[in-house]
DNA sequence: TGAGGCTAGATTGTCAACATTATTGCCGTA
DNA sequence: TACGGCAATAATGTTGACAATCTAGCCTCA
């Protein structure tokens, strides 16, 4: 508390969606976390969200409510809310439930898929292999995020998506930050290539165990990163 | 919307924890919906929700709130909230996600056992045969929740058994069901043994197998009860 | 000088009134 | 009689003000 500083009233007067809506709210805060433009352990007050926001204080609460059960932010009773510091052993947690659930929805949607389908994961292959050769890593992220998007998708399985989906977004920061590590894209991609050959090969099995196998990747690179 | 009835006004006008605070009235309304008293598909108007328990109306829309993202109530935009009907299909996604992450805190459970706790956990598993062999299917039911607690407490993942307690409120219903059916019981005491017999032995990848092997078993019953 | 209590400030929690939106039943018309 | 628009009603969404709670700094007293 002594050292966190409070969200900075001045910098952007107008809102950013134009809008006060509590949605527009939502997004916004949502927004600047995943950014780091509020950093972990940052205080998130409600009046002071509202003003730099536009919104009144209720939309922003609901907002705060809403990220708190996503689990991007921690709230506590009569004293707050805050940005959610995900620690070290939290987020491999998080992976190693990512671990089981994206190999269940890989197994899925190897029984799944269409033709048309793996021809568009096999093209998603394709550019990621490029955005490695061509050290973007930026653009290497986003696809990878779309890949894992599209699996979930093609499986079918919105029970898993929904689950996954609550735990990307708390695990952005560390996610990102393994992208920069030196030589880590050149084997994450090969993983990946794995589990899409596995997927359109239709071979449910073999996908989980591909996916199981990258994820347990991400984990071992998150471990080695405690010094 | 034409068949689906509105919540009673009267019944018990005086709130049931005495307060009024929006923490009560989560209670109250979670557990009405788990006790079947709010079925599904029930409308939920924050009025009269609001006069059945005694709380101001903004302490029942933050209750419906938190519960729409518990997954146990719906909520569209403008026009309310109901209790949120499980699909049998829906109903067997879950048991597929539970399948994997149950697996996991299984195999985690194996890992990380002492020898105290897996003598707690043989006594679980003493307690749930006895309880089958007199037909108890309430205390058997109840036992089974126990010990599915227990193991993740014991496996030490805290996500994973965030998730899991976060889908167990959406099925209670089917859950329940089941154990109705002649002869599961019997089926599903065996597969509980096994489980507390490979994490007692220090098994992971034995334990995950009988655990997974457990709610497949819980799948294909609810399968089988599409007719 | 240190511990304990106490007051002032800041922040969240609660509430009731108002605005907005969707539904329903009715009426006029072809 | 069937259809399309329209007004009345019911419910939710939003806002601002008030109450309860916590934190921090100060002051007293042993």
């Amino acid at each position: 508390m002594t050292t966190t500083p409070r969200v900075p009233a001045e910098g952007r007067p107008a809102p950013l969606t134009g809008g006060a809506g509590s949605d527009g709210v939502l997004g916004a805060i949502r927004e600047a976390i995943l950014t780091g433009e509020f950093g972990p352990g940052q205080r998130l007050v409600e009046a002071d969200l509202s003003a730099r926001f536009g919104a009144s204080r209720g939309s922003v609460r609901a907002a705060l409510f809403e990220l708190a059960n996503e689990g991007v932010v921690e709230r506590v009773q009569n004293r707050g809310a805050r940005v959610r510091a995900v620690t070290l052993e939290e987020a491999i947690e998080i992976s190693e439930v990512r671990m089981v659930v994206e190999g269940l929805c890989a197994a899925k949607a190897a029984e799944r898929i269409t033709d048309e389908q793996a021809t568009e994961l096999r093209a998603l292959g394709s550019a990621m292999r490029a955005a490695v050769s061509a050290g973007d890593v930026m653009r290497y992220s986003e696809l990878n995020q779309r890949l894992h998007g599209r699996i979930r998708q093609i499986s079918g399985q919105s029970t898993a998506a929904g689950v996954l989906e609550r735990l990307r977004a708390q695990n952005v920061r560390h996610q990102f930050r393994l992208s920069l590590i030196p030589g880590r894209p050149h084997v994450s991609l090969a993983e990946h290539l794995a589990i899409i050959d596995e997927i359109c090969a239709r071979a449910p099995e073999a996908a989980e165990r591909a996916a199981r196998r990258h994820l347990l990747s991400v984990i071992d690179a998150l471990a080695s990163a405690v010094h």
